[in-house]
RNA sequence: GCGCCAGUAGCUCAGUUGGAUAGAGCAUCGGUCUUCUAAACCGACGGUCAAGGGUUCGAUUCCUUUCUGGCGCGCCA
């Protein structure tokens, strides 16, 4: 068990000994300042008023008790206004190595989020052009974030849902069709502002002509929905294969079309019309959003009969609710904010919790080279594309700079900064933390020394390992954090942290050529240990964790 | 005008749900390799947590007013 957990645990028998209620706003955590101790409670301070005490007599009675009910603690004190400090024996902190042995690749997981079964949609970009920087950030957080709920033990799935429906697929295909007309020499072609001027446009009509000669002589209408089809398919394929490239995994593509198709969107506003939150007016199916806190109402159905996206974005919420989701995470880009409140009033119109949906907007992505600005829009055509940073500078390196913000901050992104081996980007100081233990291992082996010795770990008594081992035993919680907080840059955090305390100990203390075979056993043992947390703690990231560097 | 987000060291940013003397990296300055990877380590310098008021044992955190920056307020997507 966890410190903190057990320290909970015996706290809660202490206090119910003294027929004190267990308060709900008791914090346990390591002190800012190690010279407190390894963790401090305040419970004594937070319910000293309803136990009728004053909190330093409280705090007296339960450090007496700690110390009667378990030898894993070394030290109890009472300090400033009630808190209890609370020392465990390093013999505690020892015995975290053979949990970390044990456990392997699922040390730091949980039950904590066991029974919800989770859905967490991001990217979701529309299928007119490749995916962008922006793109790229809420990827990289969905993506993390889905692995960081797995860890904790949430039944988590990542999708990405594909505007397919819409009016700007038509102006996909018009654009294509437009390019098409152009390359067969076409000279009257006017392209107008509002079709997707990037170069990639002119790729695909290329590719279409190539394959089919025939296309430049077909009816426009027929050309155009042709042109769609194809680009459509052609832009999901990179799409997917982007996110491939950059580590991102999907459990499943969710087409609008299908929705609609199937009548969903048709279902989603008879029910709505049924409980009564939908009304015709000026021509137009409106839905009363306002009932629910909206600024304003919101059209579902326009005058000219079409639907808005707002519509099947309900349908859509539905059917997700109706695969048994009950935590529903969407990963917007901040500038869709505006867009909350009416679906979470589609959300309450639905009859679900308020706190089953939940949005987790990302700031913008400022995309730099040397200091200077790069601007990007997709309708321009003038973007980078997530595919060109990942080549330049790496999916690693690219991941870790989005997972090390949180995400309701604008991120400025200098290429030549996230390219840099520095320690302007922490990356690689987290990576070599685990190649430096992989050199290790490789190097015992290479001297004869028996990799199974268990050592003897009570020698590990040294600041640098009791730090180690206290920030291990923090993993577990702060994965919980980062799943509960939807949080993932907690884990990069995290990892700067343990990398910097292995990177210090490493630098102070001889491993292999420690003073016995004792020592250097138990020390190889620990920072084996070490790099198994760091190595699980950058597979939630979605970073590799190198053998060497 | 209304709403959302942000404002913390020269720069880039954390701050684990209200805790103790506010942290890290970069930059600057000064140290550390004949021993397991120097992509590393140690030390120094650096703060009115945008500003005022409030809530309480205690506020960077909660409430409120103001200032600054970004974004959003369509029968667009």
């Amino acid at each position: 068990m966890r410190a903190s957990d057990q320290l909970t645990s015996l706290l809660r028998t202490a206090m119910a000994d003294l027929g004190v209620a267990w308060p709900d706003k008791a914090v346990i955590e390591p002190p800012r300042d190690k010279k407190f101790g390894d963790l401090a409670a305040n419970c004594a301070l937070v319910s000293a008023k309803a136990a009728g005490k004053n909190p330093r007599e409280l705090a007296g009675q339960l450090a007496e008790a700690l110390k009667r009910l378990s030898t894993d603690i070394a030290s109890v004190s009472v300090a400033g206004p009630g808190f209890l400090n609370v020392t465990f024996a390093p013999s505690f902190w020892q015995s975290r190595i053979p949990l970390v042995e044990e456990e392997g690749d699922g040390f730091g997981s949980s039950r904590a989020g066991a029974g919800v079964r989770a859905q967490v949609e991001f990217v979701s970009a529309n299928p007119t052009g490749p995916l962008h920087i922006g793109h790229g950030r809420g990827a990289a957080i969905g993506d993390s974030l889905v692995r960081v709920m797995r860890f904790a033990g949430y039944d988590a799935q990542a999708e990405y849902y594909i505007n397919d429906a819409g009016r700007q697929m038509q102006t996909l295909g018009r654009s294509i069709w437009l390019r098409v007309k152009e390359l067969t020499g076409a000279t009257d072609v006017a392209f107008p502002e509002d079709c997707y001027q990037g170069a990639y446009i002119i790729g695909i009509a290329k590719d279409m002509l190539d394959a089919d000669p025939a296309l430049a002589d077909m009816g426009e209408d027929d050309a155009v929905d042709a042109c769609r089809a194809y680009g459509m398919r052609v832009i999901m394929e990179g799409i997917r294969r982007d996110l491939d490239d950059f580590n991102v995994r999907m459990d499943a593509w969710f087409s609008e079309r299908s929705l609609v198709e199937a009548g969903a969107v048709e279902r989603a506003l008879e029910g709505l019309k049924a409980a009564g939150y939908a009304y015709e007016e000026d021509g137009a199916l409106w839905f009363n959003t306002t009932a629910f806190g909206d600024d304003k109402n919101r059209v579902l159905r326009k005058s000219d009969g079409s639907l808005t996206y707002f519509a099947s974005d309900i349908a859509y919420h539905a059917d997700k609710y109706g695969r048994g989701f009950h935590s529903l995470t969407d990963v917007w880009g901040a500038d869709h904010h505006g867009y909350i409140p009416r679906l979470r009033a589609a959300v309450a119109a639905l009859n679900q919790p308020r706190d089953s949906f939940d949005v987790v907007l990302v700031q913008l992505v400022n995309l730099l080279r040397d200091g200077e600005q790069i601007a990007m829009s997709t309708r321009a055509g003038a973007f980078e594309s997530l595919a060109e940073v990942v080549r330049e500078v790496g999916a690693d390196a690219a991941r870790f700079m989005f997972l090390s913000r949180k995400s309701d901050s604008k991120l400025d992104f200098d290429l030549s900064l996230v390219r840099q081996r520095s320690m302007d980007n922490p990356v690689y100081y987290v990576q070599y933390a685990h190649a430096r233990v992989k050199a290790l291992v490789r190097r015992a082996r290479e001297r004869g020394m028996d990799l199974a010795a268990q050592g003897d770990l009570s020698l590990l008594t040294a600041r640098e390992e009791l730090d180690m081992l206290r920030e291990i035993d923090r993993f577990g919680a702060v994965v919980e954090d980062a799943a509960a907080n939807k949080a993932p840059h907690y884990i990069s955090y995290f990892l700067m942290d343990l990398a910097g305390l292995l990177h210090r100990h490493y630098a102070s203390h001889q491993v292999l050529g420690a003073d016995n075979a004792e020592l250097a056993s138990a020390r190889l043992r620990l920072l084996r240990a070490v790099g198994q947390c760091v190595k699980n703690g950058l597979a939630l990231l979605g970073v590799s964790a190198p053998e060497s560097m």
